[in-house]
Formats: structure tokens, C-alpha cells, sequence
DNA sequence: TTGTAAGCGTTATCAA
DNA sequence: TTGATAACGCTTACAA
């Protein structure tokens, strides 16, 4: 019996305290211990009780690299970005990162803005036995063999972008319902033509949603012109280039403009501004991502708001679930109406 | 002696291979796999070239949980930042993150914004035994206590932010030379006036900032006027506000705009469209971070970029210095001039 | 339900 | 230099 009652409290309070000191101060053995604290052994009884005492006296947290020596959970989650220079990206990390923490793991951050750094960040993330992988796709990053080459060893989710392999778990954006919902809002408003500024990005199926526009556009009966519509980047001085174009002609013009990325938006609106037309009363607008920019704009912007926590609670449900049951989960966005479509025709 | 040649390569390229593989393959002894394979033997002979070979065949590479419980190092960085949402810890994100990768180790990444998330990640990294912790402290976060605690354990450093502790290391923006730069250029421009639209910012010491604002205002004898300079928040928003309310009225006004950020400059710039002022023809605007809204303003804006790649090498160094030689290190931004100050009075 | 003891894969120690 | 061996702190059979 090695159990010893003295001077186990010595060393009380001493951050570097291990299992042992935790199990000589309860009067039980390491192996209790272990059980208590990770939650193996239910009941809650004086045992049970000693043990989280003496881990909080002793200030105990476990050594997680002997825990993952051991057994086969790092309580690790990998997670490989393009860049955090994006709104959906940092959005998503604003939100992953407290759910994450609050099971006691830990977020290994990974970024690559091209396919071959993805690639080597998968691996790295891999080579710590991160116990799940979450891949946001960069644009044109074909990364179908790498995860199929995971996805029995380690559940994997991707989040937005082309999906690359069957056999890893998928969430992202219904951006079918996105549409539905922009155009819904825009034909209450009475609204009887639109304009769509098409994107490509991340965290988006541009031509799905181009499709999707048309579709909704008839199903509404609204009225489009073929070049109104171009796929583009998503910057502001994008918006700005096709709403001045657009709307500085004397030829029919669009009463709403529906853009792929706030940053768009942005510009169409700055555009519009300085040709004198007005915000939501001449034109209404509507962009997409609900970044920050989207509550500063002037008036402030009616947008589409991806459901971040939804995406992070469905991804690590896949992830807990495990590679086994791979899943594509597509959820449905909310629109978030501002000033700049608070406008009843 | 244990040296078996036999079946050694038969699980060859089976990811699961231990050191015990290789040495088996390279018919020596796990040590000395362990010293070739960790540089901790530098000769390059025949010894280390066929434990190499082995490695590699094998697809060998270190289990980095026995690695961590053995030595004292986990490989790994602790980053806590505020949230990905600003320009400023989104593009520190993006840089450090491929420099981290390329020494193999990786980034745990903490997000909180306020100071008692900021100190639970902080704590939650430590458990983690990272090998140097990266903080950049929350708007008000005061975490004094905690780095001074953590500061013998473990090297810290601060980027940012009013400096918590003299026991940790600290990597900021020379605001001053920030101002010196901005001030000089406009000076060369030949302007005789300019505004300054102050902010509160996480990577940023306002205070500071505005004192050094009216030094460099008095050393190149350049006018302002009290009501022109107020703090206030970094949104385009308050830009815009501020900018309305500055050259609506006939009074006298500067000829040029220094702003504490890229999204307060953008509001100016919009302000100033609106009211039919020409930038830079009638007046020069500056902004700060270099953010991507810089690149895509109208006209581009010149901006104060801060130094990411030497904050992150320096954070880096520091930290590989270990924690009994705190610095602070102030390194000079940059002026990105762009199209918004290109214009000689 | 508890304690004992055997590893997990690596690095550090020490003797050769 | 090298190899044998003892930790590192934990989890998990297995036995009590």
C-alpha cells in the first residue's frame, strides 16, 4: 500500500504537480484518479469528491502529452483556413474557437492560401493526431486525394467550396435558400427588377447561386438583363465599377442590386451615392456575408448572414461522430434586413 | 545486441511506424535515430544518411506526444489574439502562422475578447505546455498578473497594447516614427494643414499616437485646430461623420485627413465624394493598417502598413531567447503611398 | 469499484 | 560516438 497521508500537501499549490500527488492527497491510486477526473467513473460519492478536491488544492490540470501518449485522443481539433483575411474565415474562427475551448480542446491552426500549403498543413495537423480535421477549402484547391487518403483515419468536415471527397463529412451555406430568401424579401418590397453581382469565393458556389437567381427570379416573376449579371471578384471597387456602369446609363436600370460579398455592396452604394441615387428609396440593395463593414455602411446593409454557429456546432457533431458516417449538411443562412432594402414600393 | 535486419522494411510506408522501425531498418539503436533525427548529432556520415533513408521510407515522423512528455519542448506556439474580425490580427494571422509551420512546429491559436476570456486561454495554453506564448491583449484587457505569473515558466511576449509586464517581452508598432513618416510626407506635399481622427485600437496606443501627431505637426509647422482632432472608434461610420460635419461648413479646413484606420478613412473619402471635395486634389487622406480595404478604396489609399513580417521574427526570436531576457522591441512602420496623398500643392 | 502494473514512443543518462 | 535502459505522466487491462 503506498499510500501516504504525509507531507502530501508539501508541494500545495505548486502548478507541476502530477497524478501522484493528486492520488497520495485524496488517499486513493493514480488510477482513480484518472477515472474521476476524466469522467470515466460516474457516481459522486466522498471518493469522488476527495480526488477533485485535492486536484483544485494542488492546482492540477492533466499533462495532455502523456494523456495522448496513452491513449489515442489528443483533445486537439485542426483547423485549415485560406487566410484570415476573410470575413467568412475569421468569422467562422470568432466563432469556433470559444465552442472549441469549452470541451477542453485545443484549436491547431492551420492557413494556406493554396492548394500545396493546404496540403502540407493537412499533414502537419495529421502528424499530430489532431482527433479532427476542419477544411475550409481555398479557391481552386483540389484537395480530394489528401482528405479521401485521411478520411479512414480521421474524421474530417469541410466547410464550404466544391466538395472534394464523399467520404469526408461536408457542411455549408444552402445557398439555394439564400437566394430564395433575397429574392422573397426584395419581391415584397415590390420591387420589379434586379441586378446580380456574381462572386467566386471561398465559402460559396457562385455559379450554383447564379442558377438559383434565375430560378428564383422566375418563380417571383421579376425581371433581369443578361449583362446586369457578371461573376467578378468582391471588392469594392468592383461593385463600384459595375454600379456606375450600370446605373449612369439612360437605359433601364435595376431597382435592386443583389451582391455576392458586402464588399461589393459597398461599392455599388458609394457608386450610387455619388450618381445621386438614393439608398433604399431609388435602389435597394443586398450583399452577402454580414461581415462588420455590413453594419457601417451608409445606410446600413441588408445582408445575408451565413449561420456560423450552426456550422460549428454540425461540423464538430461530424467530427464526433467519426469518419465512419460521412454526411453533407447544408444549412440555411438568415437574411439580415437593414436600411438599405427598408423600402416599400 | 538487438540489431534485427530481418522484416524490418515489411510494414515499409505504413504510416504507423515507430522510432523502433527506423532502427530496426537502419540496423542501429533507437538513440542514435533519435539524435540524427533531432540534429542533435551533426555529422553527416554514413550512419546518419541510412537512418535518414530509413526515416523516409518508412514515412516516419516523430510522435510528438512522446516527444513533448520525454523533453521538455512541445513544439508548439500559443497565439491569443482578441478576434480574427480586425485587419490588424487577421494580417499578424497570415504571417506568423507559415513562419511558425517551416520550423515544424505549430500554432495553438486562443481567441478572446475580453479580458477574462484572454486570461482563460492564456491558462489553457500553459496547461498545454506550449513552448512560448504570443499575446495580444484585448481592448482594456489588463493581464499584468497573469503574464507576470507565466513569465518565469515560460517565454511571453506582447505585440501591441500598453505593456502589461516588464518580465515579458514586448514587439510593438513605433507609433511615433508612424507619425513622423505620415506628417513628413504630407509636409512634402506641401500641405499646411491637417486633421487627425484618433482611435482606440488593440495595436495601437492612441494617447501616444496624438501627442506625437502635434510634435510632428509643430516640427514641420504645419496648422491643426483643436476641434479637428477627436478619438473615437475606427468604423467607416464615424469617418463618414466626422468628415461631414468637419468640411460642411464654411469655415476653415484642413487639407489633409489623418486617420487611425483604414475603415475611418473610407468614411472620410465617402464624405468628402459626397460633398463634391476631390481627394487628392482637395484633400490628402491617410489611413492606417494597411488593411484590404486600402487597396480598394477610391481612389487607393496611402497607408501606414505595420511591420508584420519583422513583428513576427522578432516575437519569434524573443521567444526562442526564453524568458529571462525581456525586451521591448519598437520597430517603424511603413508608408504605403498610394493614390490618396498623390497630389503636389 | 478499486489498486496494481504494463505499456504508449520518445529523449536523457550513463557506461562502454 | 554508441547502445542499453530508465524515465516522462498518463490510461487501461487485469486482478483483487
Amino acid at each position: 500500500m503506498a499510500r501516504t497521508t504525509d507531507n502530501a500537501s508539501a508541494s500545495a499549490t505548486s502548478a507541476n504537480s502530477s497524478i501522484t500527488n493528486v492520488a497520495a492527497l485524496a488517499n486513493v491510486s493514480i488510477a482513480t484518479v484518472s477515472r474521476v477526473l476524466s469522467g470515466k467513473r460516474t457516481k459522486d460519492d466522498d471518493i469522488a469528491r476527495r480526488v477533485r478536491a485535492a486536484a483544485a488544492h494542488l492546482n492540477y490540470s492533466v499533462n495532455y502529452a502523456a494523456s495522448a501518449l496513452r491513449s489515442t485522443v489528443t483533445n486537439t481539433i485542426g483547423l485549415v483556413i485560406p487566410t484570415a483575411n476573410d470575413p467568412f474565415c475569421a468569422q467562422l474562427l470568432d466563432e469556433i474557437e470559444p465552442v472549441i475551448d469549452v470541451d477542453s480542446q485545443q484549436l491547431l491552426l492551420g492557413i494556406g492560401g493554396d492548394q500545396a500549403t493546404q496540403i502540407q498543413r493537412i499533414e502537419s495537423l495529421v502528424d499530430r493526431h489532431v482527433d479532427g480535421l476542419i477544411v475550409l477549402p481555398a479557391w481552386e484547391a483540389y484537395l480530394s486525394a489528401e482528405l479521401e487518403h485521411y478520411a479512414s483515419t480521421l474524421p474530417i468536415v469541410q466547410v464550404g467550396g466544391r466538395q472534394c471527397s464523399f467520404r469526408t463529412s461536408m457542411v455549408s451555406v444552402d445557398e439555394n435558400a439564400a437566394m430564395e430568401i433575397v429574392i422573397g424579401h426584395l419581391a415584397e418590397r415590390g420591387i420589379a427588377s434586379v441586378a446580380y453581382m456574381a462572386g467566386k469565393e471561398i465559402s460559396f458556389e457562385s455559379a450554383e447561386l447564379f442558377t438559383m437567381f434565375h430560378t428564383q427570379m422566375r418563380a417571383h416573376h421579376l425581371a433581369t438583363e443578361t449583362e446586369w449579371n457578371r461573376f467578378g471578384d468582391r471588392s469594392v471597387q468592383r461593385g463600384f465599377n459595375c454600379a456606375m456602369r450600370l446605373f449612369s446609363e439612360p437605359l433601364v436600370q435595376p431597382e435592386a442590386v443583389v451582391c455576392a460579398d458586402d464588399a461589393i455592396a459597398f461599392g455599388v452604394m458609394v457608386a450610387l451615392h455619388s450618381l445621386g441615387l438614393r439608398v433604399p428609396e431609388d435602389v435597394l440593395v443586398v450583399g452577402y456575408n454580414d461581415s462588420p463593414i455590413a453594419r457601417t455602411t451608409m445606410p446600413p446593409l441588408t445582408s445575408v448572414r451565413p449561420p456560423f454557429k450552426q456550422i460549428v456546432s454540425e461540423a464538430l457533431r461530424l467530427l464526433n461522430d467519426g469518419p465512419d458516417s460521412p454526411a453533407h449538411i447544408s444549412l440555411a443562412p438568415q437574411l439580415i434586413v437593414r436600411e438599405s432594402t427598408n423600402y416599400q414600393r
